[in-house]
DNA sequence: AATGAATGAGATTTCATTCAT
DNA sequence: GATGAATGAAATCTCATTCAT
């Protein structure tokens, strides 16, 4: 009805598709619902979008570049390598649970996993993110000598398993600091401690 | 065609159905595709179950169960309670890695979430059986005091992130070892070693 | 309603889709127009077609495979050159004339002209009927010496050309028998003939 | 943009629709295509034109008017009527040639099939110039005796045959020279020549 | 006059499910 | 039990046309 200008009604749209393939997933999603839900017509989403895939494709691309922008805000003035990690786990984890999305998406229509690049070239952004603290980590001290690669690895996996757990099994069974403890705890220097103090922070730990 | 007695047919159909949902997922599956990949007609599908949310669901009932089973046989004689965890761990992934499959199936069909009561009791059963090594272990002495429920909700959400970012993402990031031990190191008393020896196993923490 | 057998079912929709097409060409005739006619579902079409491009496909190779059927058994047993020239032209516009169809369908749907190698190989072989014919006739000494490939062209282009003018313009200009005059007027040998003769047969020629 | 007048507006988008219903036909072309290759909104077209029909039935007076111009300023001067049949058979054949494209347009939509009124006025007027050079081509000896009405329409049939060849099968079979010889060669006295020269102008005939 | 976002009707296509054979 | 043609609803997508700006 009331004429939108085109930007307003791209970001609307993506809006409206945010909601409904976090809540159904890519397939379960149709172009009516999303159409629905931003009150629009489903040609209309046409007008702004080539196709189905290309507005997923977007939305994921936003996505990513918010959370992106986000970790990049947090970290800048962050000196203190403990507090960088615990700042990126606690951001990865709040923006998933923010956002509860197009984390999954894994369509294989046409025989082809749309949106693979993207999300490879975001992973590994992180990864360097990563391995960059851990350097300065161990290079002050916090943190002890460790293989900086497949730390971070480790780190990811752990991090993305978090990330996965809540999404899929809707459970909440860790808050951020819970998991930034158990990924915490190893990396950081014991031998000073007298050993029960950061150790009892952590139950189930030591 | 040469005729199949019911219970064949149905298992034959149950190994169509575990292939095609697994490359394709639930909605990207067709009956269609699961018929002509058990050799069978559409209809013939319809005699053994009554839809394709049934098909699914069993399909589902047989995977919990035949994982529950193997692990039961792998943890029938095991004491050591180590073993016992790493076994636990170990065949989590590696049935995850052969199978690929039903593991996210979380479709939102006609509104409400099917297949999730069925993942909720296995889950349930695996969090039985990881206290009860957990006691074991802690009651032999293997294992530091720990609050049991706490702790094996940790492994429980660390193994399963491990297992869905395997089959999300695609990315082998992991062996079952380096899952082991990321998830042991932290659960095996640390008091009287050396801090060197059992440490040096796994680098990246310590 | 009344389920029919699956070779019923196509050449029911082929008669169908025939209709629609001539009337309509590719892009005007729609499948729900076909399907209409047809008397069967939408959805029923693409049980035996798989899309629009298939069934139109399916058509025209069977119309070419008819009129080529038609053509070689009628010249089956005919010597004569004169007649099987006049025969070859005869059935090639009463051919056209009864179905005055699917002659056109050049759609640029994706950029590219489908059936257009379908009809380049109809083509080769009418072209290699009617230059045997034509050798035939020079031997037999019924036709003047020329050069055959060239004269084929022109035969084939000028009955082409008429195929086209019929169905196109929608207008009864020409009778085979006409046509067939100017063809073969030229072709027959008239150094012998009294030279006003066969000629007072073709009006606007003499 | 740059704002052009009224007209010209009117023929940039005359231009822009040929070039598009030339390639794509009348259903495969749209208005957003039109407009983009305009340089012009989709608006904008409506402004000019009440819509697509009015579009395309323009653009078919346009080119049919045009064609109609330049054969009568072609054939002013001409005399000779063996000429004069060239010079129409010549040009038709280049204008095609240069144009490919409206000379399908046979849709029925909406049940009635438009244009078709524009064609046969044109063709009207056609058929009265070459039926004109005949009478003259007859008065002046040049050409033999013959119903004027029958022989006017073989040649137009025959050239329209050439040209939807050409459009059609996109072969080009024929050069303008080859095609106005197998129309000529029959109008041609043939009585007084000796029989050997002009006849063997055209190769295949004879 | 000009724009281009929006509409709404209709096109092609897919698919779970049914049912005559 | 078994088949697979048929259905009908719904999905994705297209497009001539309109209209607020």
């Amino acid at each position: 009805m009331n004429r939108r200008s085109g930007i307003d009604s791209k970001s609307n749209i993506l809006n409206a598709a945010l909601k409904i393939f976090s809540e159904y997933g890519y397939r379960g999603a149709s172009m009516r619902m999303i159409a629905h839900n931003a009150k629009i017509s489903v040609g209309g989403l046409y007008i702004h979008f080539k196709n189905k895939e290309e507005l997923c494709l977007t939305l994921m691309k936003k996505r990513l570049g918010d959370l992106s922008q986000e970790l990049k805000k947090a970290l800048e003035g962050v000196k203190n390598p403990v507090e960088a990690i615990t700042l990126f786990i606690t951001i990865n984890l709040e923006y998933a649970k923010r956002h509860k999305e197009l984390i999954l998406t894994q369509s294989k229509e046409r025989g082809f996993t749309f949106g693979l690049g993207l999300k490879r070239s975001f992973f590994k952004k992180q990864r360097t993110l990563i391995e960059e603290i851990l350097k300065k980590g161990i290079d002050s001290g916090d943190f002890s000598e460790c293989d900086v690669k497949e730390t971070t690895k480790i780190i990811m996996g752990t991090l993305r398993g978090f990330v996965l757990s809540m999404v899929v099994d809707a459970y909440n069974l860790f808050t951020p600091e819970e998991c930034s403890k158990l990924i915490l705890y190893g990396l950081l220097r014991r031998n000073d401690k007298p050993a029960n103090e950061k150790t009892n922070e952590f139950k189930g730990r030591s």
